[in-house]
DNA sequence: AAATTCTCCTGAAGGC
DNA sequence: TGCCTTCAGGAGAATT
């Protein structure tokens, strides 16, 4: 399940291939994805150039000539870059084919989306709303705290809450609050200015480490096969209920928040 | 405005 | 062994 980490290192890792390449060719096996993908759509993109490709939130957004492609991987989708003779596979639902290549991009539930953009993207409803990166300069334990003011909401929830920052999904939120002590389940509202500098630093380094990780994959993109090695970060609470805490040995407690799986030391978070 | 619920989909895991 | 059921989850949309 991408996460920003695993968005961040597909950006970097097909940037290198895409970027100042003419598309010769859009194939479009699938076009029921979140928001049906438009049949115009290869007849739009072929003959363009892509400048670069960026990412904002979970969004990669390709900057072409008229305009810019975003795409989203939902719950289960992964780009590659492959051989354009590689046959696809079930699943591979689009492929941006250059010379000698394609981008390649496979989504079994389908929970992503591929869409043409011709204002500036930041304009775009899907990315005006949104709250500071969480790796960059706007976000820090001081902002947290000012947002967090006569919030009753879950600070699990809230940290999850694009609009508070964006990028931070189920298993890094869980992560990030055992490392900063805090208990999921604490109304975001009740915890203190200090506190919140705690959590936005675990933010932080929970995702950069994660990405340092994937940085050591990068090469994983020309392969068809065998899922990037980004899973490989250990998590310290994510999935373990049962098992003892790693930093006092008490088992780990697993709840739903918002119809949402979450992991926490009774003992390490208040 | 804020909080909550619903929805999309299919692979994986668990039960019998 | 195999069939059936349940669950997970990003995030926009709808609802309260």
């Amino acid at each position: 399940m991408p996460e920003l980490p695993e968005v961040e290192t597909t950006c970097r890792g097909i940037a290198p291939f895409v970027t100042g390449k003419v598309i010769s060719e859009v194939i479009v096996r699938e076009h029921r994805m979140r928001q049906p993908i438009p049949p115009q759509l290869p007849r739009i993109l072929t003959g363009q150039s892509v400048y670069a490709v960026t990412r904002r939130a979970k969004y990669l957004l390709l900057q072409m000539d008229h305009g810019h492609l975003l795409l989203h991987l939902g719950m289960s989708g992964s780009l590659r870059i492959i051989d354009k003779e590689t046959p696809p596979q079930r699943h591979d639902h689009v492929d941006i084919v250059f010379d000698e290549i394609a981008l390649r991009l496979r989504d079994p539930r389908r929970f992503g989306m591929v869409l043409w953009m011709e204002i500036p993207p930041l304009q775009h409803p899907l990315l005006r709303k949104l709250g500071p990166e969480p790796l960059g300069d706007d976000f820090s334990g001081e902002y947290l705290y000012r947002k967090s003011i006569r919030r009753s909401v879950a600070i699990k929830q809230f940290i999850m809450n694009s609009h508070i920052v964006v990028g931070v999904g189920n298993i890094y939120a869980s992560e990030a609050l055992f490392r900063a002590g805090i208990r999921p389940t604490r109304a975001a509202g009740r915890i203190s200015e200090k506190r919140y500098v705690r959590l936005a630093e675990a933010i932080r380094s929970v995702l950069d480490e994660a990405i340092r990780q994937g940085g050591t994959t990068l090469r994983d993109f020309q392969q068809q096969d065998g899922r990037p090695g980004y899973f490989a970060q250990q998590l310290e609470v994510y999935g373990r209920q049962g098992e003892p805490c790693p930093a006092c040995g008490s088992p780990i407690k697993a709840v739903t928040i918002g119809q949402r799986s979450s992991f926490f030391c009774t003992k390490c978070q208040r």
